[in-house]
DNA sequence: GCAGCAATGAAAACCATTGTCGTTATCATG
DNA sequence: CATGATAACGACAATGGTTTTCATTGCTGC
């Protein structure tokens, strides 16, 4: 039922325990390219007929983010969850219209970015230069999902 | 009871209604250099015998964020409120530490950073380095409050 | 003064996340 | 294969920050 093979290795390899649910949703991770929420996450292991509770989706998010196989960052307001690629990286993520992009140079000397929230060219050049100052809350269009890097 | 003179145009030129509320919380807010929680500022005017309810002082903070006069990010999973500068900049904020600095540089180009999330030159050196990956939730260490710029 | 409308305060609702606790799975060992 | 130790699971309750509801109050312009 499971891609054993595929995902078993790399939970030893991190040190935690292979588990059923554990495999199931890496393989849920690994069907995305973007980040999704455990919510998500745990619909789509009922749609597969998986009887995985929520918590344990929480559980095996967080114990494989511990370990250093999924990255994991606030976004909209909840927790989202992705894949870890080998190398370090870090994520423009977009307050207004919600893209997510990957990039790997370093920004900022002396700290190392892990996720940046701001605006996107696109929504920075549709907003009509009104606000005396950027903000972060409050998104003024009404973002529905982690969306498309670029 | 509040220096109406000096926030009470702030408002005016905002666009929104000059309230009492709104005064002392700019007030709370002005008397920090570094974000404070919608809790924190609730309890500081307490502490000044005012009435104010944590519902107001939420309202009150959406309010003047949306009029662009403060500030808005999530930290620790809380938001926390700062005045805002009429200068475009950023925030760099320590998962690990808590630490918020602002600066003023763009860092990178086809976006307009505004609070980025990573581990601090301090940090990083104290992390031995064993993570496969960095990751983003989970602090290593317990992080009181947000805390001073470097 | 009065209609109209925004702002307030208290309480309840909301909702993602975490804690509790009894049960089950995993793994090493005999 | 049986056993015991330990980690993980599942259902549910609890938490905590935030938002909504709703009745009441306070401006604002007429
Ligand atoms: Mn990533
Ligand atoms: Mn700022
Ligand atoms: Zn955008
Ligand atoms: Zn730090």
């Amino acid at each position: 039922m499971v891609d054993m093979a595929r995902w078993g290795p790399m939970l030893e390899t991190a040190g935690i325990r292979v588990t059923s649910q554990r495999l199931l949703v890496l393989e849920v991770l690994a069907a995305h390219r973007l980040p999704v929420s455990a919510r998500r996450v745990h619909a789509e292991l009922q749609d597969r007929g998986a009887t995985t509770g929520l918590t344990t989706v929480y559980r095996a998010l967080a114990s494989m983010t511990e370990a250093g196989l999924v990255h994991a960052f606030t976004h909209m307001g909840e927790g989202v969850y992705r894949l870890c690629g080998s190398a370090s990286h870090h994520h423009l993520v977009c307050r207004v219209c919600g893209m997510v992009a990957e990039r790997q140079e370093d920004i900022v000397d002396g700290f190392r970015a892990e996720e940046v929230y701001g605006v996107c060219a696109t929504c920075e050049s549709a907003e009509s230069g009104s606000r005396r100052c950027s903000t972060t809350t409050g998104a003024t269009a009404d973002p529905p999902e982690v969306t498309e890097s670029r």
